[in-house]
DNA sequence: TTCGAATTTCGAACAGTGTTCACTGTACGG
DNA sequence: CCGTACAGTGAACACTGTTCGAAATTCGAA
């Protein structure tokens, strides 16, 4: 770890990074497709360290130059998970659409990427690593609200409240949040998780719940 | 394993048991009641075939006299978890109460159970072991039907629907018992995991849930 | 370019895991 | 009472996450 300050970061404000920094973040972004891979594959337990290693092509002590432990790999790949849905709930909707049009493209979106990955899904809202707890103010806080972002913008525009930090919302309003979202995020979990396996018509279900969804919360 | 019928087992018809089968279940009573410890102690994945033989004072291969692999017993686990819940649900309704009134008990017992022992909700209601699957037709099914039970019943009585098998319901019908339970369940989902903290008013603000429920769901 | 220091990499080791297997000792049935 | 069937065992195997000392490599300055 150096403190000098090297000239050129003066001037090249979007790459400060050296030949060797540039390598060690491509093998951190291999490590994290790798672990993305695992998850997919095996779940969330299946999350290795040794078979990362071997999948970089490194010894698995060298990994720990690159992160300190297991939890905190596990850590980095929920902030990028989130990342992956909040972008996947953003592109889902169109920015030009009425507000309760924009909810239902958002929470579409949201289902989407839970039954598409599940592993994932599962991976970032229940707790399934032991002992694991998201650090308090860490980043993982944020993330979450990044998926929740359209629907919030949503909500917002239909409520009259300024903003979109929910905690900051009247208790009516916030009351309203809460329970769209634990609609929308029951009925996805149940279906990712397989228990709704049975239902033949679960699109058709899919969106009667969002119309209740969108007409008990929105008006 | 003998095939031979044993003459009292035609009088004797609730205990055919000789010693060492009572011995026998008895240490598998043991060695469930240690998994269920190690699971609220360390999370679904801290469910341990060797401390489970120390806890109940065997060698880790005798264990395999008992149980057929860690993942029957994760079957078993899911199954007595299922029971021990539809115990608390049942517990929680009050037989001679109308209909509403049982549902929002029954609800509220869904929730107390998932609160109060998170890990046992989690390991029962999200696939957390790597490429485990619940056995088609096998005893989970059943088990989770019969945590639906008492809610089931209410919203029959409240349709007029006959049984209280869900799949053998009318489209509508089926279609809001299974958006009452995903509702449900979203909230206690996202409690359980620790994604409401953040709410000063949780219990608030799930009676509203329930409220909304009752109201789209059984009227 | 060369030298010294810093840092990356590795292999070996430790303690732990699930599972298998040949081997006991014991308790039961005929 | 004896033979057999079976519960119980410890050692072994192939794994796991993590640590540590030594070797190798890269880097910055002279």
């Amino acid at each position: 770890m150096t403190n000098t300050i090297r000239e050129w970061e003066y001037h090249a404000s979007v790459a400060p990074m050296t030949r060797r920094e540039q390598q060690q973040q491509a093998l951190r972004r291999d490590v994290i497709d790798a672990a993305l891979a695992q998850l997919d594959e095996g779940g969330p337990a299946a999350v290795n360290w040794r078979a990362l290693a071997r999948a970089v092509a490194v010894s698995p002590s060298t990994l720990y130059t690159y992160f300190e432990s297991l939890d905190a790999l596990h850590t980095e790949l929920i902030v990028e998970i989130y990342g992956q849905m909040a972008a996947e709930v953003a592109r889902s909707v169109d920015r030009q659409a009425p507000a309760t049009e924009r909810a239902r493209q958002a929470m579409a979106g949201y289902r989407r990427f839970a039954t598409r990955h599940s592993a994932r899904f599962t991976l970032v809202f229940t707790d399934v690593l032991p002992g694991y707890v998201a650090p308090a103010g860490g980043p993982t806080i944020g993330a979450q609200a990044t998926v929740l972002l359209p629907m919030a913008e949503a909500l917002a525009e239909v409520t009259g409240e300024q903003g979109v930090d929910i905690e900051a919302w009247s208790v009516g309003n916030r009351a309203r949040a809460i329970g769209g979202w634990s609609q929308l995020h029951g009925f996805v979990c149940l279906e990712a998780n397989h228990h709704l396996d049975w239902l033949g018509d679960r699109d058709a279900v899919f969106a009667a719940a969002c119309d209740r969804i969108l007409s008990t919360t929105l008006f």
